[in-house]
DNA sequence: CCCTGATTCGC
DNA sequence: GCGAATCAGG
């Protein structure tokens, strides 16, 4: 493919429109991201308004939802409230993900918070934001909740085997 | 890891 | 002029 004067036109347009330089790579067609870089900055168009501003404006998962409406309603000050724990059976193929969803807001808790009678449930990714510990009340001594025992000691399910690329 | 644009440099 | 490879960053 070569820079005709319609696919260079539709290249400014796209590129002052905002978008990517991948997406209109995949626009235009038989071109790679790189190409389309490399002929914006010979174009000297490389400054744009703002469209800069996050650099990946990834496409948003839509909330499962699912779990959210079962969660039990819980009046008045939570944090002192019973740990109400809805009755579900956990599958075996079901992830933790899920779960977040049912342990109100008030138990979570940072890995500061844990003590010996705390919930050492990990729910989401270490480090990210919305990361947090079960932090239930545990039975004797062990590291989880009733709740998160009867997960985290079922038999071993299989593996995801993965390998790493490259 | 995903992604972004910027730059370099052999072709 | 072109763009893959690389760099630097979110």
């Amino acid at each position: 493919m070569n820079w005709t004067d319609e696919r260079v036109e539709l290249l400014k347009k796209l590129w002052s429109d905002g978008l990517s330089a991948s997406q209109i790579a995949a626009e235009l067609g038989g071109v790679t991201r790189n190409a389309v870089i490399g002929k914006v900055h010979r174009l000297g168009l490389s400054g744009r308004a703002k469209a800069v501003a996050s650099a990946a404006p990834r496409a948003r998962k839509p909330r499962p939802a699912a779990a959210a409406s079962m969660r039990p309603v819980v009046h008045g000050n939570t944090a002192l409230a019973p740990v109400i724990r809805p009755v579900i059976e956990p599958e075996p193929e079901e992830l933790p993900d899920p779960i977040a969803n049912v342990i109100p807001m008030a138990e979570r808790c940072t890995i500061l918070d844990l003590t010996e009678f705390t919930c050492r449930w990990p729910v989401g990714e270490p480090g990210k934001a919305d990361f947090f510990y079960c932090g239930s009340r545990t039975k004797t001594g062990l590291p989880y909740c009733a709740y998160h025992s009867r997960i985290a000691y079922q038999p071993v399910q299989d593996r995801n085997r993965r390998r790493v690329a490259r």
